[in-house]
DNA sequence: GTTGAGTTTGACAATCGTTCTCAACAAAGG
DNA sequence: CCTTTGTTGAGAACGATTGTCAAACTCAAC
């Protein structure tokens, strides 16, 4: 039996505030801010269940596990800006197909994919590009 | 200065007999069995220049960063059996355009993708079946 | 060949993210 | 209200990775 406990409507909507793609840590920290005292495993807890449930993307970043809220039940990628952390969903109906095509074309079955695009945001191209104009 | 050392070499090619993807963990274990006592850290440290290089892609799975030889010099993507590892390059302009005009199309520069997808190989999707079809 | 300078190594500790443990707790149903 | 049983939370445990630092080694010059 699943039970709906406050901890995981603070964990969920903590992420839902957040605005790109947050670690499970930061996470916990907004939450102590917030005065939820909610515990770090809990939190870990709660974004894994997110995660399956596909109410949640996650995505591995050097060595710590991202999270990010996202409409549930929709298949999509992420353009992420790598300075300041701006996400944006994009459909990926494209490399939906290529990467089954490629997978089909090897033999392979049941393709799975990651696919993720980083980037510098408009802001942060311009920011970057100034300072690189010297 | 670089300077060119036997452990280095050593890595280098436990790589590149390795079959698939390897963590620096299993490497170093592989390496330790065919009587090279190099160190863990060294491992690491020769497995992060040889992806600076360009001589290694890695990707991260899980919790860990796993590494594989690969041809210098060509950006390319990979196809990996999620059961036994096998791996396949594969050239992807068809992505790479894409994920440039997908970054373009939100104002973004600087585009760099991580794209992978996972499957299962002719051989291990046949064992599934079979093993399925009851 | 020898020397010297500076990079690299390696054993181990430290660090960091994540998971486990387990007693106390609280949600859902009777 | 009471029982049942999943959930929480504090901290320990854990595993991968990185930092530390003296000793070893490589390279180039002599």
């Amino acid at each position: 039996m699943k039970r709906n406990t406050w901890q995981r409507d603070a964990v969920r909507d903590a992420l839902g505030d957040a605005d790109g793609f947050v670690s499970a840590q930061s996470l916990h920290a907004a939450l102590r801010d917030s005065g939820s005292g909610v515990g770090l495993a809990t939190v870990y807890r709660a974004l894994a269940d997110l995660a399956v449930e596909g109410d949640a993307d996650s995505l591995q970043q050097d060595g710590e596990s991202l999270y990010r809220a996202c409409t549930p039940g929709t298949h999509h990628h992420h353009l992420i800006c790598r300075n300041c952390g701006t996400t944006v969903e994009i459909a990926a109906d494209e490399v939906e197909t290529w990467a089954h095509a490629v997978a089909a074309q090897h033999g392979f079955t049941q393709p799975q994919h990651i696919v993720d695009v980083f980037g510098l945001c408009p802001d942060c191209t311009r920011i970057a590009t100034a300072g690189t104009t010297t």
